[in-house]
DNA sequence: TACGTTTGTTGAAGCGCTTCGACACTGCGG
DNA sequence: CCGCAGTGTCGAAGCGCTTCAACAAACGTA
């Protein structure tokens, strides 16, 4: 392995001078600067990570802590994943991934000083983890909020905002009574923020809009779209506007209600608090999108503050955006019972 | 931050008896260690993660190349993730995160001490980081297996043997016309192991079989599900059997089969190459189903053996099992164009 | 010319750990 | 009673880096 002193006996300097300009920290004569560069490249000098921490207490690491839950899309938390190792290797960090969030991960890297600080994603509204993560010897943001954040910075999309608008969009079009698809009720269960913000967020809308709504949880698939629009039915007949916060529910909705007939915007108006799906949807739907590639980035950008010895510790949350693509009208026939006896004419017709 | 120093005050010892408490190299008395266990246990003592490496040239951490494309599943991919960071975790390796595939990373990574050892993912036939991975300083695993794999360990699913076998499936029933659908085109265009692997395992089979074939590439979604199987019937009419290599094809291939009032297996059989959907398919589907959690496990496992410097170099294809689930049966009316006029009718009739 | 300043470079200390060789002590056989 | 092997503990060196204080050289100013 070549150390920082072969680097310097190639240059003829000190091995300090080579930290210097590595790091930059003190001004370099250019001739100096340019026969270590040299001697580095002709070398293939690559400093080791672990002295380098030692003496610097920088590990230049930033842990990352992944939900590997049932419940949670996969999709959308690589979208998250993926700003944050972009954003990370921007600003010269590596990444360490942490799936299992028992506390003594935790411990181990933050006080055992393998990462410089952390990101913990899908925080729930009573989140034990707030607990120790207060308690580490490291910075820490969370990529989702808390009842109660201790100092801790968070950020996440306003998803009783989202909720809000997108229940304002379809009153402001007409509709009288509308339903959210709702995340899987496991989802809810345990208590995740967004699950819960978009519930709430929901319900205050659609009272102050004098609507009527129903939000039932939906797993994915047909067969969870199917038992949630028969719950929709059931709960609240003649609904017409349809607000879904479940990306893996998308694509079987849009199957679901072409099988039975209905149309889209014609009879039921389909709103979609998701992250952008890259497009494989048969159509284009009328979202507020969840800007992942934003949070992440601003997580990172956060904890590099933090990193850097900045105190503030804030709450953001990025605002809603509706996206009009046509899926939603003035109020049509409704999610009524399908003609036709349904699911089964297509094959009997062929 | 509490040091060795501090636990060995605390336990009336030096920092070396610490030290050997902690990796068992030598014997310590049972009295001597439960003092030490006791003070580390107070004090809340976690060995830094730098200086450890310094002394010892261990990082215990693994470094994971995960391929963040289009074209790549990422169910899937998060399944190989899954699986290789609870194995390294059961080994004591923390887990590096890295996406970015430019040759500088690995080297940083790798010369610079960060890590032990690669797992290196999504490895394609003549993929130009093997070259680069063979003149690092620490030992990779591949999953997937290049043309030549230089010494390198590789562990991959026998892609070509499940494509041989679920031809021999459909020929064993009868069927004299299968098709693939298989990976989207951007796969077979950057020469992904497993596409080409199962193009070439099906050509040989049904030439083995004395069958016809034809190998058609598939987007994902209904789109791109109508698209390949137009070009089925267009290439090769009266075919009976599918062969789908393609998870992100799967929901769509039977929306639009249901759709066109074509029957699983009445009239078509279908046989899936695919990691296990966990059950979000709306009929289970006959399957050779690719391991991932075996291979993630295999390949640490490999890893962990080289770290610990074992020299051998293997490559280990694990074999395909044919898990039959009903969706295939003796050949029916084939794939042809759908009755009823198809797409429409449904609409039309409601 | 003599002095303070600025600029560029260096030696050495020290970050927290592992590990080697040495050492003290015990219990054994001769 | 001596010597020896085995057992448990320790001191010190050293891993590769950063950074501080110090210093030499070059410069501008009085």
């Amino acid at each position: 392995m070549t150390t920082i002193m072969d680097v310097a006996a190639a240059a003829g300097v000190s091995a300090s001078t080579v930290s210097y300009v590595l790091s930059g920290k003190r001004t370099i004569s250019p001739a100096t600067r340019s026969r270590v560069e040299r001697a580095i490249e002709q070398l293939g000098y690559r400093p080791h990570a672990g002295a380098r921490a030692l003496a610097s207490n920088r590990t230049d690491v930033l842990g990352l802590v992944v939900p590997l839950r049932e419940d949670v899309n996969v999709n959308v938390m690589m979208q998250f994943v993926r700003s944050v190792t972009t954003t990370a290797r921007r600003h010269e960090l590596d990444v360490l991934l942490l799936t299992q969030e028992e506390d003594a991960g935790l411990h181990r890297v933050s006080n055992g000083s393998l990462v410089d600080g952390l990101v913990v994603m899908d925080i729930t509204a009573d989140d034990p983890r707030v607990e120790v993560l207060t308690s580490l010897e490291r910075p820490t943001v969370l990529i989702g909020v808390p009842r109660d954040p201790r100092g801790l910075s968070c950020v996440d999309f306003d998803f009783a905002g989202a909720a809000r608008a997108a229940v304002g969009h379809l009153a402001g079009l007409g509709h009288r009574r509308v339903a959210v698809l709702a995340s899987p009720a496991r989802s809810l269960d345990r208590h995740a923020g967004y699950a819960e913000r978009v519930r709430d967020g929901f319900r205050e809308a659609v009272r102050g809009a004098g609507a009527q709504g129903v939000h039932v949880p939906c797993e994915p698939g047909v067969e969870g779209v199917r038992a949630a629009l028969a719950a929709v039915r059931e709960q609240l007949p003649g609904t017409t506007g349809l607000v879904v916060h479940n990306e893996a529910a998308l694509p079987a909705l849009l199957a679901v209600l072409a099988e039975e007939g209905l149309d889209v915007p014609g009879d039921v108006s389909v709103v979609t608090i998701a992250a952008s799906a890259g497009g494989h949807l048969p159509r284009a739907l009328t979202s507020l999108d969840i800007p992942a590639l934003d949070i992440g980035r601003i997580a990172v950008e956060m904890l590099v503050a933090r990193i850097g010895g900045d105190r503030t510790c804030e709450t953001r949350l990025l605002a809603a955006v509706l996206a009009d693509a046509g899926s939603t009208a003035a109020p049509g026939a409704g999610v009524r019972a399908p003609r036709g006896r349904g699911r089964g004419a297509r094959r009997a017709s062929a």
